[in-house]
DNA sequence: TAGATTGTTAATCGATTAACAATC
DNA sequence: TAGATTGTTAATCGATTAACAATC
């Protein structure tokens, strides 16, 4: 079942955002919610929601709105938050223990199965129930599980290593935090969490608007947006 | 100086990652980059790198490349990376704490001057240099410094209070990592960290493959990518 | 019925890719 | 000069926004 439903790139992006508010208007008691209370609440134009739902379902009903139990089923199924995704996160330093440990990410329907790192004092530890192992088992338990999904937190410099390590082995998706553009076969996706990028962007908003004001000119603050 | 000059998003958000790349080639000493070498360590096609850097420097020169001494530092001008940002960061719980302590921030301009909690067990600690203070003494402090930027790493629940204090007190841009759509008036900017945005993408591109498989199609691995 | 809101098509916008004369 | 690579224009692509008949 499911089929393989072809979805644009920025679509897929923002489901979730819709499932986050739904969840939420679910909590408030809601029952319907319509295209454009929905697009306020998750910051898209209605005619956008719109078109993003009816990706995966076209159960809107005219003059009342979507039907919000029904719709984040839905949106659960197609983005698989029911079934689990199994991972191994790479680098237990502090941003990797911040993300083995954030809770948020079961909701989500991602399973952090071990932590890898090459420091000796801290492998045979635990973040919560996840496991921290040294580097060297890192391939034998990726083929032993099967597992699918790296997620890499360590410094840039060995970044590159861990992704040759990781695809080796059969690893096909790659979340990237490193600051690192990272080599990998085709067929092989790398997601970059690329906060120098974000960085940038909020502070060219804020030097432009501090240049604007100098000079007492407008700025449209539509210059960048979140993801 | 420099003057208001407006440019892509996306550009914009490619600009630090030549600037990484540019940083490593010096260190490997090369002198001259072309746009194909370039784009291919940033993982950009060589038509789009030239006319991303085109919008800040028309300096390259025919069958040679662009001087990557000069290069690097014209990104490093206009991204700002000389002048610092000061920042408030509300939330020092895991990821907080991460990203206060994140080294690598400094290098790209960003300096938190303070880190908020609520809870009176954290309050008054540090994380590496930095201070831990009560979230009551957050508007103070940004308007004494005139901060604009702040950093959201509370859990979704406190986030949308904590955007109005800020907003309240002069924040102009806020960087976002709780997973919730903050709102905020007219001209101020947010940028959404959405993390399970970005498992989604990944989650359903190895639900894609795996069902591919199943059947025995091929499938494009273009179908997403890092940000 | 009158009012609201959908699903969808057409129009617009912006970003990427291709192509090539200019030039080191 | 011959080869390489730029800056830039034109062509393509994809995503957003506007508009509206269909319908609850």
């Amino acid at each position: 079942m499911g089929g393989i439903i072809s979805i644009p790139k920025r679509t897929l992006e923002r489901l979730p955002v819709y499932y986050r508010v739904l969840t939420q208007c679910l909590a408030e008691g809601m029952e319907y919610i319509s295209s454009g209370e929905l697009g306020d609440r998750a910051g898209f134009d209605n005619a956008q929601v719109r078109k993003d739902l009816n990706h995966i379902w076209s159960g809107g009903r005219p003059g009342l709105g979507y039907e919000i139990a029904k719709l984040a089923e839905c949106l659960a199924d197609f983005l698989g938050l029911n079934n689990t995704t199994d991972a191994v996160l790479v680098g237990a330093g502090r941003l990797g223990t911040a993300l083995a440990g954030y809770p948020g990410f079961s909701g989500y329907g991602l399973n952090i199965v071990a932590v890898f790192d090459c420091d000796p004092e801290k492998t045979g530890g635990r973040i919560g129930d996840i496991p921290i192992m040294p580097v060297a088992k890192l391939p034998d338990l990726i083929r032993r599980l099967g597992i699918k999904l790296g997620i890499i937190t360590v410094p840039g410099e060995s970044a590159q290593e861990i992704t040759d390590v990781m695809v080796a082995a059969g690893i096909l998706a790659i979340w990237n935090f490193a600051p690192v553009r990272l080599q990998v076969p085709e067929g092989v996706l790398v997601r970059n969490e690329d906060l120098a990028a974000s960085l940038a962007t909020l502070s060219y908003y804020l030097r432009q608007h501090s240049l604007a004001k100098e000079k007492g000119q407008t700025l449209d603050s539509t210059a960048a947006e979140g993801n």
